[in-house]
DNA sequence: TGTGATCTAGGACCTTTGTCCTACATGTTG
DNA sequence: CAACATGTAGGACAAAGGTCCTAGATCACA
């Protein structure tokens, strides 16, 4: 499980403070993980942190700033994370957009992004805080992507690169509610795993400006097995 | 925006009495997506459907009936949309998976589903009827993908082309939280409806069952620009 | 027309929840 | 040690929300 790094807290002056601090947001993840946002209660928090409702209070004098605290310390785990992953120039580049492909794939089925993800998805569309912390993430994410891309397919536009990264990213992004922690689905893992490094490989290599565009009709362009 | 088709209700024995219903689980869906989860309460519910707490609770005893009949009805017309656009014989196979694959991207951009799948997505991870339900609307449309994939690739294994008609389904899914209605990259939707029919369709296409079990590594398999 | 079935409004109620306050405990520093 | 900053517990309070009850309105039909 990833370490959650607080901001400093006005009300936290002391390293006393500051455990409290990753007490109460370790305790809120967990709620919001595996109860969900509606059971994300103040209450529910601070028996999480082993803390008292008034002492919570202490901390955070309202719901809204210890919520956005609560996403801005889990979404700065999983950019560190991600950040990392990108950042390994020991492979080609076919082969480190199969390792972030594999990775991503393979972070959803954790406990924490399967509960958590789904949440901010759902929150995003009437929290503009959620959403701004979603865009960030996923900002980062795409990113990578892209850089990646860039390096297999100079060819293409930035705007033909970047429609690339958001596919990939929202791609593997749909995953978690199939092949997430204890979904329907999550015995199929590996093989999406595999599907997803293939498709999406296969996709960035071959895919050309004019089909982006829709100059072209997906169901009249000629395909051949690949190549073993 | 799809029709409700409420269920019979015991408490519903008039036309006015199925009227009402039909209101309520307007105005309830009407929250769900407008307000999210967290403001589906009675009296909002009340309000929407222009009557009063008192006559709704008439309807439902309780909150939970209200959300059961509310995602049934909703998830019912998703099913029925889908089932139509999946049984137009008229067209290639090739030209039916595109089809529905641009149907359900399409889909994505529209006001209910934007708001109503993620709400969902959420809720299904600690609510079992809501896990139940979307796996019924899933289930759907994974026959349906896998039936023309079984016509595409008669070769593959049921195993294979389910895990394929899974791929595809959750791909397209993942994207609405990026180009669904009012979300950050909408305006990408197009270009998106463009790269996932040609990346899914070339996936079908092409894939075979050694690289879905995982036997061949996607960063070495070579690739050839697609035919124009 | 009137009688029972159906529907509706309004409000009461109890619980949950966010917020706030005060007194007390603990720690730190001169 | 004294004085002050920091942290903690417990409970009070109002608002919101789910549920329930009752009296009255509306409707269908004998």
């Amino acid at each position: 499980m990833r370490k959650l790094r607080p901001q400093k807290r006005d009300n936290a002056a002391s390293a006393r403070g500051q455990e409290a601090v990753a007490a109460i947001l370790t305790g809120a993840r967990d709620v919001l993980v595996e109860e969900g946002y509606p059971r994300l209660t103040m209450r529910n928090v601070a028996d999480r942190a082993g803390i008292t409702v008034g002492n919570l209070s202490y901390y955070y004098a309202n719901k809204e700033d210890l919520l956005h605290d609560l996403l801005e310390a889990v979404i700065q785990g999983y950019v560190e994370d991600f950040d990392r992953i990108a950042t390994n120039f020991e492979r080609s580049p076919e082969g480190r957009l199969e390792d972030m492909i594999r990775f991503v794939v393979g972070d959803l089925s954790t406990k924490e992004t399967t509960g958590f993800f789904p949440a901010l998805w759902a929150l995003a569309i009437h929290d503009d805080f959620a959403a701004s912390e979603m865009s960030h993430v996923y900002d980062i994410e795409r990113d990578a992507f892209a850089r990646v891309i860039a390096e297999m397919r100079p060819d293409l536009s930035k705007r033909d690169r970047d429609i690339l990264a958001l596919f990939i990213s929202a791609t593997i992004e749909g995953h978690t509610m199939f092949i997430g922690y204890g979904r329907e689905k999550a015995s199929a893992a590996e093989a999406i795993g595999n599907v997803a490094a293939y498709s999406l490989l296969s996709l960035v290599r071959n895919v050309d400006a004019a089909t982006i565009r829709g100059l072209k009709l997906a169901a009249k362009v000629g395909g051949k097995r690949a190549a073993s």
